[in-house]
DNA sequence: CATTATTTTTAGACAAGTTTAAATTTTTAT
DNA sequence: ATAAAAATTTAAACTTGTCTAAAAATAATG
């Protein structure tokens, strides 16, 4: 059974954050780069946090070599991933906020620290599964579903989707797809593709648009 | 207009908030070791903190005579007093606290960014006017109602009177009035003062009991 | 008033997290 | 395989907020 006596602080808690989310996309060790390219600092502040991360017994270090999350570290990403997911949520069932305005706040408030909080706020919520951008909320024992990662673009001509989530939540995509009326729940078929730039002809909600690869390498969607 | 291009740190609101509470109990200016008291903290640490914040004009400070908010630092601090209690009112009302558990999360929730988000909350949670012991909740504007101080101590033997708040909120003291079948809106008949201590023999829910001074001035009361 | 006692401020130091600039290691490309 | 490029680490310094210890100012006491 791994303990923790300490309190991660806030910085630490958004390195493993960030670390997490380059794991699942990268499948190998995280590098000094890319997590300062995330974290929107320099990687010498970088290399300087992670010692400290692997004093703390949260990564695995080995010089020049990158990065990956120890079980210990690991099992804190993931409970500031649910924190996160859960407030948006909240934001956005509870508070009318719309799914491009929740990211930011939520930021801040998953490092809010109560051991009880967070599981009041899943009872109060109704044990959401999934966050509003349909990325799926682990549960209180850090359980996670797994998306199976089927984006839109790698979906055949003349096949049918369900929109179930998106790979980009910022501000920008999430507006135009609210332009588009794509939402999550959207069924969308494939009219054609352009061989030139792989941008895709689809049909949603009884009208026909094209939209750029861009977009479509960014939702993903469950075959239908 | 007073503007404000700055952001606060959560230490300078903290700051903000204890003076503010201080010159509310006090009137007079707030000195350097009440307010290290408040802030559990060294002298010398707050001498450098208020320097800081009489260089923003938050506060007016004329070295060994103590300091006051400026209108800029008392606007300052009535914000995240909004913000605590408003967060309060959710932890009890939402999240089914108990009004002696909301004290140390509210402390971090009250230093959550954004425009938006404390009046949408507010809206949630209907206006209140209150938080769950009784404090008055700042308006949008910063406006807020002030108790008149009326402590159960000061109520004359054979009147009656209601609890509207209390004046500590520590943990303890709120557990003894769960106890006490005490809470906000309980009505309470003065039996009888010991002149020796000066503890109160008290009527409440059809039960008499003894009260000490320390209980009896540590409760708002409104006579009925 | 003079002398203690208390309060407040200053000076120097520390920890966390950051930065810049230089040095080192690894990778890439000829 | 070796030189150039890119990535990574180290070293020194800065910022914020803190502390201890000592100095200075104010308040309290006889």
């Amino acid at each position: 059974m791994l303990s923790m006596e300490f309190q991660l602080t806030q910085t630490e808690e958004n390195y493993l954050k960030s670390i997490y989310s380059l794991e699942i996309s990268n499948s190998k060790n995280v590098s000094t780069t890319m997590l300062a390219k995330k974290m929107k600092t320099k990687a010498s502040s970088v290399t300087d946090m992670i010692k400290k991360l692997a004093d703390k017994d949260l990564v695995d270090y080995e010089k020049y070599k990158g990065v990956s999350l120890t079980n210990l570290g690991k099992t804190n990403a993931v409970k500031i991933v649910r924190k996160h997911r859960l407030w948006e949520v909240f934001l956005v069932n509870k508070l009318d906020y719309n799914w491009d305005e929740v990211h930011e706040i939520a930021e801040q408030l998953e490092h809010i620290k109560s051991i009880s909080l967070i599981d009041r706020l899943d009872k109060y919520l109704e044990f959401p599964t999934h966050d509003p951008h349909g990325d799926p909320i682990p549960d209180k024992d850090g359980n996670i579903e797994h998306h199976k990662n089927v984006m839109l673009s790698s979906i055949q001509i003349g096949d049918s989707c369900v929109v179930i989530g998106v790979k980009d939540s910022s501000s920008s995509f999430l507006k135009f797809l609210d332009n588009s009326n794509i939402r999550l729940g959207s069924a969308i078929k494939i009219n054609s593709i352009e061989d030139f730039d792989n941008s895709m002809n689809i049909e949603s909600n009884n009208i026909s648009f094209s939209i750029s690869n861009q977009i479509s390498k960014n939702l993903f969607v469950k075959k239908s």
